[in-house]
DNA sequence: TACTTATTGAAATAGACTTGCAATTAAGTG
DNA sequence: CACTTAATTGCAAGTCTATTTCAATAAGTA
């Protein structure tokens, strides 16, 4: 999703998340979540680290990734390329939402459409489970990469 | 999903496929079909070179995968965990179905629901794509692993 | 049977991610 | 502010999945 708004909240977030918890406010943190909050869509921790130029460790950067995707701020995706992928969990949709990836070209669309909450329900209810949740992805050939 | 039938098709169907295409029927590649044929859920290659116990290397295994995979024999899932699964594409659904893992103890199950296909052609059309599939599993808590 | 070449096994390599540990630094306290 | 404590970082090394290289092997064909 595309972030316009001022990434001024998700920073206030993550100080009120990590208050009181035995956690720090650091640096990398900081950065990181400042980063995701300029992008358009999921980015590896490869990615964040060259972003940053030497900011700090790759290392860090999984560290730090998966601290705030515990604490809820950021989601991971996997586009099936064996690369986990991560994207700030929007306060419109609470990181509920899909992706369209071009085979060809890897290019992303953000897509808000999801099928009806029915479907869930009604596995979970049949299979006994709870907390059901879902990962969907849908890919294809964009038109750049069409062969007319 | 089960495979309560013969396995003689999927043989069969290797054969015919191999045969004519400077590819080579080998013991290995049989073997690893005969195996998923067994299975009710996807396995990873490492299960599979483990329960074919030395009857030939892991780099064959995955080798093997890829090619069946390329041959619309087998198809791949992820279930998130960094390590590809591989399932026999089955007649009747041509490999199209998705599953229901549990988050805790990691059990499958098999599900034939899917969303109504309308959704996935409205977004091709909507961003221009081409061969829209999807990818989509279901996570959450089975009832052994629920604390009541 | 002999030939051609796809396939295999073994070792090396690649890439994503994790872990151990000493050095660093955030944050609370006097 | 200085001091203390423990969380965090950087670096090196290690894991794990999967791929590549290449000589040896074996499938399919004449």
């Amino acid at each position: 999703m595309a972030h316009t708004h001022s990434h001024e909240h998700d920073l206030i977030d993550l100080r009120a998340k990590l208050r009181g918890k035995d956690r720090r406010i650091t640096k990398p943190r900081e950065e990181i979540l400042e980063l995701l909050g300029k992008e358009d869509h999921p980015v590896t921790a490869k990615f964040i680290h060259e972003k940053l130029s030497g900011a700090c460790d790759l290392v860090t950067v999984y560290r730090s990734l998966k601290l705030l995707e515990s604490m809820s701020l950021v989601k991971r995706f996997n586009f099936g390329d064996n690369t986990a992928r991560f994207e700030l969990i929007s306060s419109t949709d609470h990181g509920h939402h899909h992706h369209l990836i071009c085979k060809v070209c890897r290019t992303v669309v953000e897509i808000d459409e999801c099928f009806d909450p029915s479907l869930e329900s009604k596995i979970a209810k049949k299979h006994g489970f709870q907390n059901v949740t879902h990962e969907l992805e849908f890919f294809g050939i964009c038109s750049s990469c069409q062969t007319t």
